[in-house]
DNA sequence: CAGGGCCGTTAGCGGTCGTTAACCTGAGCT
DNA sequence: AGCTCAGGTTAACGACCGCTAACGGCCCTG
């Protein structure tokens, strides 16, 4: 076995091109067929591998909503019983997973719409649940500050950590310690 | 003649509801005979007012971009020469707009690559324009910082003040008045 | 009251798009 | 060697969409 990571099956390679897709032109205005072709193949050829144009969005959505909450958990239990240290660590992976990942960052809250009501309802689940994650620990960190405004501000910097797509070139660490310390300042900003 | 503002024309109706449904649909989203009905019209009867549905858009963008152009501009020059109280102002306005015309700041950042080369090329230079009054402003108040440094602060604190449409509801004043003290606070970690 | 814009209407054209159908091919197993 | 099946191909269908054509009513003006 190789120590190389696995060479990407056609299905990652379908879903990796149509995220770059869907985030450069919109969900409807791409065409399967530049879908396709992005990937080596002809259009009908990836019915193949999804059950249509909405099952790759779903899945794109599904699986970065899932990815942020497994990740967001893991660093909550790994840090548990400090929230300045929680907080440091869902900013840090926000930040990577923003940087490492623009298009379906771009995705995640644009096209939700696109998803048929079932798969909207899983994603949005998903995605409050994250959300509940950082409000727990900046009311941890702001007894003083209401429910309400937490919420709001967590939205807020969530804003803040994915205007990554509109940055100007910075060199990746510079960009990640900077995104970081913006956060940590708004946040900052709740009790003042 | 009348004290209340003048009845909004056929023309401004029809921007209105475009705007709401490139918003919450995106523009490949819409058809022509939802925008039209939803001014109580059909479909076609919008040509009449528009050159097509690209120009609904286009002048959708350019009006945004020029409304925060001009305000901007304002503002630096009602309170040129402290910098403190131009970028509070920047931030009142930014705030306001983005509370106001939710639908249009989405447009904003999410539609333009759906703009004909010269109008794209237009938006993009009034964007740059008005990026450019925040960074200078921002410099001013922390020189140390480096000038690429500062305008990727400025990007992602528009993309805190632009979260505004997915916030939870908390009262006009009270998101406003969050809102500043998040913008605050994220330039404030600029230079600590 | 005749005439001409302004502002609508409906019908329909041309193109695009997602999807299905029918077929082909090469690798792997028996 | 022959069967199976995964993973492609091209052709074509049906729906939809942006836009134009052709037409009509209403209001204002001379």
């Amino acid at each position: 076995m190789s120590i190389r990571a696995a060479a990407p099956t056609r299905r990652e390679q379908i879903l990796s091109e149509a995220a770059r897709l869907f985030a450069a032109r919109g969900f409807h205005g791409v065409g399967v067929d530049e879908i396709g072709a992005a990937v080596g193949i002809s259009g009908p050829g990836l019915y193949r591998h999804f059950a249509g144009k909405d099952a790759m969005l779903a899945e794109l959505l599904v699986g970065i909503s899932e990815r942020l909450l497994t990740g967001g958990r893991h660093r909550v239990a790994e840090a548990a019983g400090d929230p300045g240290r929680v907080l440091s660590s869902l900013i840090d992976g926000h930040v990577d997973f923003a940087l490492d990942d623009q298009a379906l960052i771009t995705l995640h809250d644009r096209e939700l719409d696109r998803l048929r009501e079932a798969d909207r309802k899983l994603v949005r689940q998903l995605q409050r649940q994250y959300v509940e994650l950082w409000v727990e620990v900046v009311r941890e960190l702001h007894p003083e500050v209401g429910e309400a405004e937490v919420r709001v501000a967590v939205h807020a910097v969530f804003g803040l950590l994915n205007s990554t797509p509109h940055l100007a070139a910075l060199g990746r660490e510079a960009t990640e310690s900077l995104l970081r310390r913006l956060a940590h300042g708004a946040f900052g900003a709740l009790s003042a």
